[in-house]
DNA sequence: CACTTGACCTGTCCGC
DNA sequence: TGCGGACAGGTCAAGT
């Protein structure tokens, strides 16, 4: 579910909320969610002032100030909550149930932070983790070597687009929005929105695309993208912001959890079908079908 | 090689 | 009501 609008939320949330503090423990009961050897905790993190939180892809990086950085996927349902202890008092907060909850079940790891804060790690499925290494390994990590541009930032060009998808011409157009190593970010809910706007057909084949249809395709990727970090993401069922609180690009989707419900471009019902493994939502008046 | 499918997990929802 | 099974979606490993 986080994807690369709902990372970048949390990027946001976080960089207000614990750049300049110090760690004062970190404690994990699920070491596959923190697999870092203990001696390392010990001399890289507790006691380490966090200088700042970067984003790349769907990956968070929080910077330390030994020079060490916390890698954190999320995958699935993970999720990363900071409470002060004053928001424990007192009505007003954007999620007081979670927040008054946590930690809960599905805690996974819980930073203290000075003088009065925690960060939990929460990650229902398992499938997140958080790794501690030096920061100047993060860019040697495979992930890093393999993941494709930034879709926001200036330098991703329609050209740099069209680059990137000539790569994997046989594959079916969902599919390879989705390839990190295509593009950095795209998940399932954006690759949906991104082809509905685009008016493409997602098992479409790359290779049959118009010069045209790419083109759209660029506009349509930045466009749901930007948008949905405008309303702080999706909240379909995990994710949540740094402070707690839901994402409502959701509201504004146009096919993703759709199915039933008449497109709004054309009025026909948008249906749910498999693409590439995945659930996929498309209006098959307004994308019209390959062969 | 290029591309697709399955595994990793847990919780929820649907049908019987 | 209980229970089995499908499903959710990010990424890597294994399969075609």
């Amino acid at each position: 579910m986080p994807e690369l609008p709902e990372v970048e939320t949390i990027r946001r949330g976080l960089e207000g909320l614990i750049v300049g503090r110090k760690i004062t423990a970190a404690v994990s009961d699920t070491p596959k969610s923190f697999p870092n050897a203990a001696e390392n905790v010990e001399a890289f993190l507790v006691g380490a002032a966090i200088t700042g939180v970067r984003r790349r892809a769907k990956v968070l990086l929080i910077d330390l100030s030994t020079n060490y950085s916390l890698v954190i996927h999320l995958k699935m349902t993970g999720q990363l909550v900071y409470v002060d202890a004053s928001a424990r008092f007192g009505a007003g907060h954007p999620n007081e149930s979670l927040i008054h909850s946590l930690p809960d079940r599905s805690t996974r790891v819980t930073f203290g932070l000075a003088p009065s804060a925690t960060l939990y790690f929460n990650d229902q499925r398992k499938f997140g983790w958080v790794r501690l290494m030096p920061t100047a390994e993060v860019p040697s990590l495979p992930f890093m070597l393999k993941v494709g541009p930034e879709p926001l930032e200036a330098a991703f060009t329609p050209d740099v687009f069209m680059a990137r998808f000539s790569r994997r011409p046989r594959a079916k157009v969902k599919a390879a929005l989705l390839d990190q190593t295509v593009i950095a970010g795209v998940g399932n809910i954006y690759a949906d929105e991104s082809l509905w706007l685009a008016q493409i057909h997602p098992q479409r084949l790359v290779g049959s695309l118009s010069k045209d249809e790419l083109s759209s395709l660029y506009s349509a990727v930045r466009e749901v993208m930007n948008l949905s970090i405008e309303k702080g993401g999706s909240t379909d069922k995990n994710y949540v912001a740094a402070d707690g609180r839901a994402g409502t690009y959701l509201q504004h989707a146009n096919v993703f959890r759709k199915e039933g419900t008449p497109c709004p471009r054309c009025g026909a019902p948008i249906i749910k079908t498999k693409v590439a493994g995945r659930g996929t939502h498309v209006c098959t008046v307004c994308q019209s079908e390959p062969k």
